[in-house]
DNA sequence: TAACAGGATACTT
DNA sequence: AAGTATCCTGTTA
């Protein structure tokens, strides 16, 4: 038979302090329909590891670096920007204000200030949605969806890992729990999924409602112009990274565009990046390689002239 | 030792 | 059938 995923992905020689777990069930299927199983085990550093070694946490330092900064620097206790948001979307002009004293140049920065984190919140709404193939709405999710959803949620936040308790929940049911119910199936970080998936909701409400008026309908149109791109293919997924250099030059970056010359600075992270948008666990370079290599036929990507260890070509460049 | 090349086959759409 | 995903043997830097 196969080896399991967690082998696999133990090999994976950048995680020397995640070690296989042996006991761990094969999946011949190698897809994603339990992370549960996939790594129950937490790190000394007491970081949840699980199916996906340490993607999260770096792709969203990699975000963070640049234009998305939003969502990492609203930590667990500190302001949420489901606060912010909830400012926008859910209350009246009247109430919003705290201060009636202050003229209109605070309320006008304020609102400026509060449209701002609005568009940030989607665009790290819109790129999780990208990462993970997922809808923006929580109410189109289904069960998988919700738990692709659960464990990008808690790598993000550092939080401990509770996808088991939310097994067999569609995107529905979860919008329909209360607070309460969250803090039922996970005591330690209900309250933090609750509020996370408040943001979600909240942004996914402002396309109905027409309460995001200007900066949140463009910021919406954003959000929608990113997700149907449904049976993605491996060349275009590459010119994604390499077209959102502030996020990925650090796994994938030009060597020389106008020639569509390109080398993969971190193969095993582009592998993981690919094999989550493709809820494939077990993805390594080996085999996205030999996906590519299969390009070579077709006339997509080649070698360069020079041939240089994990630099490659685009034989159209755009 | 990792990257590279490409054949064979299974799987998903 | 197209496009991988997976597995494999052998080669190269």
């Amino acid at each position: 038979m196969r080896s399991t995923v967690c082998e696999q992905i133990g090999n994976t020689p950048q995680f020397p302090n995640v070690t296989p777990h042996p006991h761990t069930p094969p999946d011949p299927e190698g897809t994603w329909h339990d992370p549960g199983d996939v790594k129950p085990s937490r790190s000394l550093l007491g970081l949840p590891e699980l199916g996906w070694p340490d993607i999260f946490q770096s792709c969203s330092e990699a975000m963070d670096a640049e234009d998305e900064p939003c969502l990492q620097k609203a930590a667990p206790h500190s302001l949420s920007p489901a606060e912010a948001l909830g400012e926008v979307v859910h209350s009246s002009p009247s109430s919003s204000s705290p201060s009636l004293l202050d003229g209109q140049a605070e309320e006008g920065s304020l609102e400026q200030v509060q449209t701002m984190v609005v568009g940030e919140v989607l665009k790290d709404i819109a790129t999780a949605c990208k990462l993970l193939n997922i809808e923006a709405d929580p109410l189109d999710w289904s069960c998988v969806h919700v738990q692709k959803w659960l464990l990008w949620t808690e790598h993000l936040y550092r939080l401990p890992q509770s996808c088991k308790m939310f097994q067999e929940l569609t995107g529905k049911d979860l919008c329909s729990m209360s607070e309460e119910d969250f803090r039922q199936r996970s005591m330690q970080c209900g309250d933090m999924l609750y509020a996370h998936l408040d943001i979600w909701k909240s942004a996914a409400g402002m396309k109905e409602g027409g309460e995001g008026k200007s900066s949140g309908d463009n910021a919406w149109s954003e959000v929608v112009s990113h997700y149907p791109s449904q049976p993605i293919h491996l060349w275009q997924f590459l010119r994604e990274l390499l077209l959102k250099p502030n996020n990925y030059s650090f796994c994938i970056r030009w060597i020389n565009k106008e020639k569509g010359i390109f080398k993969i600075e971190d193969s095993a992270h582009v592998a993981r990046l690919w094999g989550i948008r493709k809820n494939r666990p077990a993805m390594n370079y080996d085999k996205l390689s030999r996906s590519i290599r299969q390009y070579y036929k077709k006339g997509i990507i080649r070698k360069p002239e020079v041939s240089r260890r994990l630099v490659y070509q685009f034989v159209n460049p755009v």
